[in-house]
DNA sequence: TTTAGTGCAAAAGATTTGCATCTCG
DNA sequence: CGAGATGCAAATCTTTTGCACTAAA
């Protein structure tokens, strides 16, 4: 998968990580390493318990404590940013990633991204009326995934009988 | 403030829920009633560890799973709705009380509620083009209120010297 | 060498669940 | 009476922490 060594955006963002690091004493580990390059080897929505299953799945030896002090970090130094959705706390990209906002299916978890450039226009003016300061902004709809829709549609059939 | 018996939120939200238990042969249980009348006597946002303080303050004995329980049912009655609030659950009631929309301070936690109707057509708009079923959305503008702007500009001005 | 990082297991918190026992309808 | 509801405690689940040990720099 993971060929160009040089702009990729996972050696890129160990970078910026080595760099917050060194800049307030702490140190790049092997496994904060590896952390890092797993999560930005791809693009993803991922949960702290999901990365765990996935990096063991991989062979990768890394203790839970460090997973979540490294996701910690992480989003501290601006490289990740979390969500919070009806039951689960998702990890993303923040790094090189530009902003959108979520679907979000209450049945299976699925997260769908969209742009919407209107709500950055009602986000000011909205801001303006209240007198806010705005710096971002976070829009979430919640439902049904088409096949969770039909699943429950289907369901409620059988309920009927 | 609300004073006519036959029409406050407490009482109109248990006939509501009565009617909804009925309909699938549940009963209103003295537990599930306290509660209801409880909850809807006061519009505000808690947690659901903060309503079983409170009902214990006020000496209902209730058990903490009878809680969960039938808060859970009221979600599904469609009386309340839950909200993740930086990183705990509240309830709101959704019964009898507008949609609205938040505008969260970074800094003090203020929370100021908005409508704006424009957010409707849109969360149709773009769940029908993803294929979602669409039962909710939220949209939080995240930001500085007014006071905290202006103390924060101070504070830099200060850090500068 | 020295201090930060790690793993482990125990702790925390919030919510859920199994089960014997009440209670509504 | 019989299906539900309740209370209690134990069980879950996710995340955090204390501590002795290991390893970056």
């Amino acid at each position: 998968m993971e060929t160009r060594r040089d702009h990729d955006p996972a050696s890129s963002a160990e970078e910026k990580f080595a760099e917050y690091l060194a800049l307030r004493g702490k140190r790049l580990s092997r496994a904060q390493r590896e952390l890092v390059r797993y999560i930005f080897s791809y693009h993803d929505h991922f949960t702290a318990t999901k990365l765990i299953d996935d990096i063991r799945a991989k062979g990768m030896k890394i203790s839970r404590a460090t997973v979540y002090r490294t996701l910690a970090r992480l989003v501290d130094a601006g490289l990740l940013r979390t969500h919070r959705f009806e039951d689960q706390v998702a990890y993303e990209h923040q790094y090189g990633y530009p902003e959108h906002d979520h679907l979000y299916c209450r049945n299976c978890g699925k997260i769908v991204e969209f742009t919407a450039p209107q709500l950055a226009e009602l986000r000011e003016h909205v801001a303006r009326e209240h007198r806010f300061r705005a710096q971002s902004h976070r829009f979430i709809i919640t439902g049904l995934c088409e096949s969770c829709a039909l699943q429950q549609a289907r369901r409620r059939k059988v309920d009927f009988i």
